[in-house]
RNA sequence: GCUCCCAUCGUCUAGCCUGGUCUAGGACACCGCCUUUUCACGGCGGUAACAGGGGUUCGAAUCCCCUUGGGAGUACCA
């Protein structure tokens, strides 16, 4: 049997983090078994849904690399594959089940229903317990009554047992006989519920597992009750894998007000995609070789559900940035470049520079950032002629051999042709300042380098002073 | 409240199923040293964990029970 597994985002907003690594986690089961993965989109919440969101989310999925075989904007055979589209059917299967007495009309308010949680919070009973007052309700009473016009919702007849399942990641889990009540399957507006069209569709779209995150979980005893309704039980349900949740650093289920929680926000901070599916990977999941810098795409069949860690993970961004930095040095020079070129800001002298300089650059460059943006900090080295007077900056224009280096730089400059200084011709500078005016070791060097860069620090002297224009070197030593 | 789930360094985790090789391994972060006449990178080293209590056993991080702690769910959201 071909494995098939989804992903099934609901268009709410933009690429939540922790969807987008159970989206990765079933993409990569379907790659190790060679099977199907399926997007499909959940946008029964009228409200909330939004198809800008829809395109969005897709944009995140492909920017990361997780491809689907199936989906709203590929297609495939068990389509369509936005559930706003299959309502018929879904209104079909409700009412059959009506029809079956599986199901029922409800003719509970709003306002009932509030009171009725309020009744059972006093009497400190699960809220669910008075759901069921038109349980046992006349059938062709209550088809008059919605024929009249009166409002009304669909509840599924919870049968009463326990149930159990193998959790792929959880192993056996077990559930009470009165763990829900009688839940919605058809709201009063005739839209169903998430529970009852995701059954549905895993099993009309031929689902043989299922990977959710944990928060999930209980979900899964109003699922079984759905897949038996349908029919569909012991060997023929799919396979369920329960992935432990993200969390952030209060322990907390991660949501926004943790910060950065959408794939498109990394995207647009310039993090690598391999970094990011490298993190999150990694993120409840562990390579059996204990390797943590890896491409998912070579995981293969590697890659299994035996691996899962069951407790919640914090999401740690400083450990993401570490691993953007080890994805961006795999990069080639003239990729990093580029990188950078997008995140200089336009008006900034980098982009009038030849391709061969930023070459230079990006290669001097990529072993001092984590993230093409941290490259702004070292652009005043370049481009701006002010100077960065830290305390070892002060010290080192103090020393009486410094302006002997300045007086002697700016006559040398006058005869430097082009409007670049070579590398080569630092080092006949630094040559002459030890052999013909006797200036040598710490005074030489860092006399150089605050002359020349206007700082104390930076990346190595030479390539730095042969990346700088020579106008800028220039203003700093006055003139 | 009730239900379900979880529990190894600050964090991500290996080990647990198939008890001994674990004075518990790796990674991030942190600290130190080396390298670099700057800063980084790199190399080497260090601090740091089996939640607690009972069992079972010659032996428990590993198996069982309890306690405690944490999380999720308890919707006409998904």
């Amino acid at each position: 049997m071909t494995v098939r597994v989804r992903f099934a985002p609901s268009p709410t907003g933009y690429l939540h983090i922790g969807g987008a690594r159970t989206a990765l986690y079933s993409y990569l089961f379907a790659k190790a078994h060679g099977g199907q993965y399926i997007l499909r989109v959940e946008d029964t919440d009228l409200e909330r849904s939004k198809r800008e969101y829809e395109e969005a989310q897709i944009g995140d999925l492909k920017w990361l690399g997780i491809n689907h075989d199936e989906g709203p904007d590929v297609g495939g055979n068990l389509g369509p594959y936005r559930q706003s589209e299959r309502m018929q059917m879904y209104k079909d299967i409700a009412w059959d089940f009506v029809e079956r007495g599986l199901a029922y009309p409800c003719f509970l308010t709003m306002k009932e229903l509030e009171k009725l949680t309020e009744k059972a919070n006093a009497e400190k009973k699960a809220p669910h317990t008075y759901h069921g007052k038109y349980r046992d309700f006349d059938l062709s009473e209550a088809k008059k009554r919605i024929e009249a016009g009166e409002e009304h919702v669909i509840r599924f007849k919870n049968p009463g047992k326990k149930w159990t399942f193998n959790d792929l990641v959880r192993g056996e889990v077990t559930f009470p006989e009165d763990m829900v009540g009688d839940f919605v399957i058809l709201r009063a507006n005739g839209m169903p519920v998430y529970n009852f069209c995701c059954v549905i569709d895993d099993h009309k779209m031929g689902m043989t597992h299922v990977f959710r995150a944990d928060e999930h979980l209980n979900n899964t005893c109003r699922q079984l009750q759905i897949y038996e309704a349908l029919g569909v039980t012991g060997e023929d349900l799919p396979k369920f894998g329960h992935v432990s949740l993200l969390i952030g650093s209060d322990r907390q289920k991660l949501s926004k007000r943790h910060g950065a929680t959408s794939a498109t926000q990394y995207k647009e901070e310039g993090y690598l995609p391999q970094a990011l599916t490298n993190y999150l990977c990694l993120l409840g999941w562990s390579h059996p070789d204990e390797t943590d810098i890896f491409d998912v795409n070579e995981l293969g069949s590697t890659f299994n559900y035996d691996r899962f860690s069951k407790s919640p993970a914090m999401y740690d961004i400083n450990k993401l940035k570490f691993f953007n930095e080890q994805w961006l040095r795999k990069l080639s020079d003239a990729e990093i470049a580029e990188g950078f070129s997008k995140f200089i800001p336009e008006t900034s002298e980098y982009h009038k520079m030849t391709s061969e300089w930023k070459e230079r650059f990006a290669a001097l460059m990529k072993e001092k950032v984590q993230l093409f943006s941290d490259v702004n900090e070292f652009l005043p080295i370049f481009f701006d002629s002010g100077v960065d007077e830290d305390d070892q900056y002060k010290d080192a224009i103090s020393w009486e051999t410094t302006p002997q280096i300045q007086l002697y730089l700016s006559g040398e400059l006058a005869s430097v042709e082009g409007d670049f200084i070579t590398e080569e011709k630092v080092g006949e500078w630094m040559t002459y300042l030890k052999k013909e005016m006797k200036i040598k070791g710490k005074q030489l060097f860092m006399g150089l380098r605050v002359s020349l860069t206007g700082r104390a620090h930076g990346p190595d002297l030479k390539t730095v002073v042969a990346l700088t224009p020579k106008s800028i070197i220039a203003k700093r030593l006055g003139l």
